[in-house]
DNA sequence: TTTAGCACTCGCAATCTTAGAGTGCTAAAC
DNA sequence: GTTTAGCACTCTAAGATTGCGAGTGCTAAA
């Protein structure tokens, strides 16, 4: 079934994915040849459109339109048609410009989703897994909240904080929890989280006995911060900003589409689902349509890429815009912008 | 010009206010004639519609359509007109349930939100102010960073946890800090924030000479925390939900009032200063279309409360929505959600 | 294999029509 | 003076009709 694509097949396919970028209307035969550079006629492109829509790349929204690309189509056309365009010079200034390097991971994320969104006209994001490999704990505190509750404060890198509420199984005083505190940080202060949740179930399991009372309640509270959150592999952090850039295009003018879409965005759950499937892929990977498997984004795209330090991947970024679009432009700011996070986190290591 | 409205026209305009809620249609004179319960025919009532036109209460899209109320005419329906549906048993039950006092004040906002969001079908707000007179400070630690800056973590009431970077004039070590953070834990602690900013310029003024150089730098650091966010009266916290159902409203069904109204939601500045204007004001408000003043909430009202603690405000609650809702329901749930909120919070203390 | 020619299909926009709803006005009735 | 009935008038929303333009698929010839 799925015979060869001719070299001009392919060429007019690229031709006409240029063209219905650019337009947004169906791209008709006449069109088509005469802007392929190919000096052939109509009819000729006629018979290969026939061809096309054969194999699934292009389909006629009706009988006498021209074509459009499938999402098939376009796949062929980022995979093995597209030619990028380097950014410009000053493009890539304005980005470095941006990068500050002080303030916390949040904030870093934030100008950089910021950046995205302004420099494609789309919505950028930018996702830090919670777990990253390379984070590791400074710092842990208690403090005494009433009924039997703590406030677990976790200073973790450099600048990057998180608390927690966690149970326990009497009342402690702000004494014992300074010492538990200070014996948790002699122990495990320093070290990759990684690291720490490993050495929090040794302990566990070699202190049945013959241990303080203290080290072992302090450990059970470690075990309540630091073992959980891995088996709950739920909210990373995730910054996403000019979601609203998105009601500007036509194909999503659609109340119902743009609702259910923008409902995706607020639940979170499942665009982190996506982006976690793009933590192994190497350099821009992109998603087209529906081939998410998710309904909701049945007119985008995602164009996304891993940033990393010391080959080893943190975080994934990247910019969600209509199916439609420019993607010789985009993909080259996905990737640059990768690039660039990547070197700013490694300089301010 | 404003001559007096009568009693007829003033239940006439009730009908038709609930009328066009109920439906969404203008509504005409017979129609209304026949809805009113009054023995009256339509063409007494054209007559009424007539005078209640001049007065600015009513319009009609266009020639042979019914009257549709303006905003001037929702003012008068919701200030004298409205009668109240108490909410039900069961709806308050269910209310008191979802308030778990425990968790922080973000976690008690957001589910705050959502249930009045899942209540009304429209968006729900709750705003803490950051700066609330009740808030007092509980603990400050310090943690250096690279280069002159410190990383500070504020706890704040009982579980409420802030933290901020602030820049010095030089490198300390993690000695000083803990011993600067010790003299402010001594001084500050357990008092107001709003006595805090108090002490601390106190101190400033007192300790010119002769003090400790350390207490000087801690004093010094203090003022970055406490004194200068008053000044910026920025961002307060500030949660939003349900925004999305907002998109299932046909007078939202424009895609650029839309775009505009999640714009507003996105900086969240110009709803807050709306909402800081609701803070001296008792018992539930409304605004009404641009009575706003933002143009963005053209065909939108807010109704909002205040909650309170000791009969001092500690923030606002409320709902967005279509001018054209349910007033008579809304109303009472932001009421009751208010108080229930107050209490929640009164016993939580 | 490519091309020209031609009949055919379809959507879109413009125009027209009709039905229905509701108004404003006037003159009579209470 | 207020209320009512009657009537002409206006306007919209929804179909129906039309013509045009674009583009196709097929066939037969180059």
């Amino acid at each position: 079934m799925a015979e060869e694509i001719g070299d001009r097949a392919q060429h007019l396919l690229k031709v006409l994915v240029e063209s219905y970028i650019r337009s947004g209307q169906p791209v008709g035969s006449r069109a088509l040849a005469r802007d392929s550079g190919l000096d052939v006629s109509a009819a000729t492109v006629r018979n290969a459109m026939a061809d096309l829509e054969e194999l699934g790349m292009v389909s006629s929204p009706h009988t006498s339109a021209g074509r459009v690309p499938t999402n098939r189509g376009y796949r062929m056309f980022v995979d093995s048609l597209l030619t990028v365009k380097p950014l410009s010079e000053r493009e890539i200034i304005t980005l470095s410009g941006q990068l500050g390097v002080d303030g916390s991971n949040q904030e870093l994320a934030t100008s950089v989703s910021d950046y995205l969104a302004g420099m494609t006209e789309m919505a950028g994001m930018v996702m830090i897994p919670r777990t990253a490999k390379r984070s590791s704990l400074r710092h842990i505190e208690f403090m005494p909240l009433s009924g039997r509750r703590i406030l677990a404060i976790l200073v973790i890198n450099e600048k990057d904080v998180q608390n927690t509420v966690i149970k326990v199984d009497r009342q402690y005083t702000s004494a014992e929890l300074q010492q538990a505190a200070n014996f948790l940080n002699n122990e495990l202060a320093g070290h990759e989280l990684f690291d720490v949740r490993h050495r929090i179930l040794k302990e566990l399991r070699e202190t049945k006995d013959g241990m303080e009372q203290m080290m072992h309640q302090a450990i059970s509270m470690a075990e309540q911060l630091f073992v959980k959150p891995e088996s709950e592999a739920d909210s990373d952090d995730f910054v996403l900003s000019g979601q609203t850039r998105l009601m500007g295009f036509d194909e999503l003018s659609n109340i119902e589409k743009l609702r259910g879409l923008f409902e995706a965005f607020n639940e979170k759950q499942q665009i982190l689902q996506l982006l976690d499937r793009c933590l192994d892929g190497d350099g821009v990977q992109i998603f087209i349509g529906e081939e998410s498997g998710y309904g909701v984004l049945d007119e985008c795209s995602m164009v996304t890429s891993s940033y990393q330090v010391d080959g080893e991947v943190l975080g994934i970024l990247g910019v969600i815009g209509p199916t439609r679009m420019a993607y010789e432009r985009v993909i080259p700011i996905v990737d640059i912008t990768a690039k660039m996070v990547s070197a700013a986190l490694a300089q301010s290591k």
